[in-house]
DNA sequence: ATCCCAAATTTTGCATTCAAAAATGTAAAA
DNA sequence: TTTTACATTTTTGAATGCAAAATTTGGGAT
């Protein structure tokens, strides 16, 4: 299956942010790149221009989503309330060996943190939230977290990260696992959203690099 | 613009329920009927099939998604958790116009529940909700509750509707005005839940029509 | 009559081709 | 020197063509 691949490839190159927010995609480089020809890749394309990581302009190509502020304002918004339905849901039907990981997770991103690797504990942190997410069983919202999170992920953003920070975020978790074990749907729900919410407004007040010439000093993943 | 047109055109064939779900879709057949080639059909098909309309099957074509039980459970859950949010976004930022505009909305449907006019109804019922979820002025959360009410509206479900389940439908619309107008986003975001969460019982219960040869008596719009 | 297997037909997936629109470059006039 | 009009080039959007896969059809064996 060409198609599916060829999605998941062009993904990748928008995730990896090589072609970055806003730059054109030139549709014959990525054909001679991807050895096919124009017709799957116009077909990736548009799906992707559904999915929102990229837009479409008639007659004049498609260009890599670029996200505003607001954007961002309002992904992370949708984020966390995806996010708390998720915990809500996974309350109620999380099994016992699904805790027991998401708290061995929990525990090895714990030790990542008084490493002080914060690579290491950004993909333990995003592997938490995936299992949460993938513990309330419904797949329709696992397919639109994927989406939101991919399109936040997108937007290459910088945030200082500063002790402080760290700690309350490593506190929250432990709240988080801790309502998890007692299978209390609200208090998680409550929990991640202001967890959400403090990472958003680090975010928002760090801004995030939409021009094309910064580097970005720590790309979270 | 073709390709947008298409995928309306296409998307509007699915919800109509022309083509039931679990059909084929026969791409020869809808080029002749739109007078296009095949190349612009199947961009459309695949954008179709991120929204989850279609679903895509390697070298055997594509058909109408089909949704199960659970894949009509887990669609309501979504929107319920959409809804909620929109509900508690809308309490911060609707302006009063926006809430007269409700307001006059709701008496309208009210008219038409006195009127015992149930299309009508679900008409005004439909608008609110999708008022609500303006209001909240987040084009992401609003495109994802379009994809996913699309989804549920294309299963073309029956739902019973008894004297007793409309009369408390109403009177939760009552009360969903009134935590607008109060502006209580948290007594709102309850309350939409509570209210998807009763029709989605009373939809699961009925079931909702699957095979192709039962007519529905009525569709929720 | 039924089942099974092979040939023919249809349908799908991708490449190529063609026409139209936009971008680019050039030259002439103000 | 700047601006504008025009021609050329590039790129996009859609149609067509072609090979591979799947479905259908027909014939023979049990």
């Amino acid at each position: 299956m060409l198609h599916e691949e060829v999605v998941g490839r062009i993904r990748a190159i928008l995730l990896e942010g090589e072609i970055p927010p806003g730059a054109r995609i030139p549709e014959r480089e990525l054909c001679d790149r991807l050895q096919i020809s124009r017709t799957p890749l116009r077909e990736a394309l548009k799906v992707l221009a559904a999915e929102g990581l990229v837009q479409l302009l008639p007659h004049r190509g498609s260009r890599a989503a670029k996200l505003t502020d607001k954007d961002m304002r309002d992904l992370f918004e949708v984020c966390q309330g995806l996010e708390a339905l998720a915990g809500e849901l996974a309350c109620e039907r999380i099994t016992d060996a699904e805790i027991d990981e998401i708290a061995a997770a929990h525990a090895e991103m714990v030790q990542h943190y008084r490493e002080g690797d914060l690579i290491q504990y950004y993909r333990g942190n995003r592997a938490i939230h995936e299992a949460i997410v993938t513990a309330a069983g419904n797949p329709v919202l696992t397919g639109l977290y994927a989406s939101v999170t991919a399109r936040i992920r997108r937007a290459r953003y910088v945030t200082p990260m500063t002790p402080q920070r760290w700690a309350r975020a490593v506190q929250e978790h432990e709240a988080i696992l801790n309502a998890l074990q007692r299978r209390d749907g609200v208090g998680l729900s409550h929990i991640l959203r202001a967890h959400l919410r403090h990472k958003r407004e680090e975010v928002l007040q760090a801004g995030f690099a939409e021009t094309e010439g910064s580097e970005p000093t720590l790309r979270i993943a």
